[in-house]
DNA sequence: CTGTTAGCGCTTTCAT
DNA sequence: ATGAAAGCGCTAACAG
């Protein structure tokens, strides 16, 4: 248990005063070349560091970002974490996750512990930034912090615009010859991702000329995909034959209850996922997907949030970036079965 | 830019000293009941939290968990971070992750921002605790840690027992009747964890008096599974009949590969894999896979760690705990073919 | 049960 | 370029 180096005895042992030692690692240029080196060689001999409490203490900073998330184990949230911890670490800071398990009781909680840890800003993955009672909490102790994933005119936000990614899934399906396509997607309630994903659907159908279906919702917690088998077991005329995935995970659980309604991939049913997750490409049949720059939202949010705590334009008006998505053509899209080849898989 | 309220301010607010607020917080029972539910309704009322660095300064305790890990985008960590962060927020601390990404020089880095963070104590993923320059430096300044998945007898370990499961795995597959039992693994060398399970097989193996194979060893990195296609594209008598993965990642590109050399799974050739990650069970055909207790792995772990912490137990000797893995019996084994089958199915 | 007192280790004017 | 001094907000003896 012994005790920890402090910066009065490396002052000591340089012969300055604890001033110079301090100026050294926050402002080394107000320091003279040499004793500057000489008070680096000496910290580094003794494994000095300096104490991050008392530092905090006395600037009112912790160098510390709060992040909350739905989940870690979502591999989109976790690469994003990943993304803000490496950009924060870049930058000095060391980054506290919660989760909120999409659950807008968590949510407030969460920030709240955060806050009392006294973290410098956060980054935020909200179910719904519009009824969100935290941030409140957040304004009214003008802590900065900045959306991930979510959209709101009056927040900083990082994230991608999937009304538009989803408009062009459709086109590609409606390129490959699909006309009867189908919406998955998690609660419409549960996010304004889900959302907006499912508005670029109507949106996309309609452009296409085309008659939108009854969009497909399932409880994401329970994995009763019923709904959708029951659909799938409908005849080759009736049941749509592209599907778009409002995420991956859904689109992996619409892999396998097609398998199980007997329909095969891409051949009788056309699936399209949206996040992009690594694995997906690991499977057979790869999926084919949107993919999300998760790891870049998470970078820019920790920079516009340092930004922000750095104080550089501060009162600023908000700001929304969204970045480019990927799209990953995998085995699970394909033209879809003509009346003829149907016939022909029929009779054979 | 308000200033937060002070503890001072409180005090005054309530006509008391600010050692007796402070003491409403950390020791209430020795304040009377109705002072303290008066400060209480006060500190409410204006919001007050203790100032967190004020509080370490003093204590010399962040209540902050270092925690590193190869990465965040394997579930299996994800998952033990989740139980990490729920554990330490139940006992009033925050998490501080950062990833070492494999690599043993990232590790020492990785420790030593913890350690700059103040953190009290860390969870450690070490690539191989047994050459781990970082841990040195914890144990010169006496940082309690506890390893996670991780085995050795001098340090605290919570992980689960590779080696036993791996031999119970080889039952298994010997018993449906297998007796060409292959494994594949990332390179043993990354990892302590990788080795136990090799070792499994091999004991597994000898007790069900099989003759090994070859180990697999593939890059982990890289997606090269060459080595498994050449063998998997042997004639039937040749080749394996089972393949025992040594993590489900490696399962799910092993399932892919053998759908690229044409064999089904598991007519063909069985599959299992190691970790019992969620998303094995939502595809076709389901990972049949040891599953560990990734989310208890990292509460156990905290607990530890915590108790390490607050010194109860001092200079203790080392324990581990090896969590009992459940076994997901899924869709990817089977009886290995016969021969009369396989002509059967080369005839036609 | 409550108050007084003395710092925890560092940063930052303000001098020199 | 460097030093002296004050104090960030809190907690833990020690008194009473």
């Amino acid at each position: 248990m012994n005790k920890p180096v402090s910066i009065l005895q490396i002052a000591q042992a340089a012969g300055v005063s604890a001033a110079t030692v301090s100026r050294v690692f926050n402002q080394p240029d107000k320091v003279r070349a040499d004793t500057r080196e000489m008070i680096i060689a000496l910290a580094n001999q003794h494994d000095y560091q300096p104490n991050s409490a008392a530092s905090a203490l006395r600037t009112q900073r912790s160098k510390i970002i709060g992040v909350m998330l739905p989940t870690f184990g979502n591999p989109v949230f976790a690469e994003c974490l990943e993304g803000i911890a490496s950009q924060a670490a870049e930058q000095g800071f060391g980054v506290m996750p919660v989760t909120s398990d999409y659950d807008s009781e968590r949510e407030t909680k969460a920030i709240n512990r955060l806050l009392a840890k006294g973290v410098d800003g956060m980054v935020l993955v909200l179910r719904d930034p519009t009824k969100a009672p935290g941030l409140s909490q957040l304004q009214k102790q003008s802590v900065p912090f900045v959306l991930a994933y979510n959209q709101h005119p009056k927040y900083h936000c990082v994230g991608v615009d999937g009304h538009s990614e989803v408009v062009r899934v459709v086109e590609r399906l409606r390129a490959l010859g699909h006309r009867k396509i189908a919406m998955i997607s998690g609660q419409l309630s549960a996010s304004d991702r889900a959302r907006q994903r499912y508005q670029g659907y109507l949106s996309g159908m309609q452009s296409a000329n085309l008659k939108p279906l009854a969009l497909i919702e399932v409880d994401f917690i329970a994995s009763d995909m019923l709904a959708l088998a029951s659909l799938l077991k409908q005849s080759a005329t009736k049941r749509p034959t592209a599907l778009i995935c409002s995420n991956d995970l859904l689109a992996f659980r619409s892999l396998r209850t097609a398998t199980q309604c007997g329909l095969s991939v891409p051949d009788s049913l056309s699936v399209v996922g949206f996040d992009g997750i690594k694995i997906g490409q690991e499977l057979s049949p790869m999926l084919t997907t949107v993919i999300q720059p998760n790891h870049d939202i998470g970078q820019w949010a920790t920079t516009l949030l340092i930004q922000s705590i750095s104080g550089h334009a501060r009162t600023q008006k908000p700001v929304t970036h969204n970045l480019e998505c990927g799209f990953r053509l995998g085995e699970t899209i394909g033209s879809p079965p003509t009346n003829r080849s149907h016939l022909a898989r029929d009779v054979f």
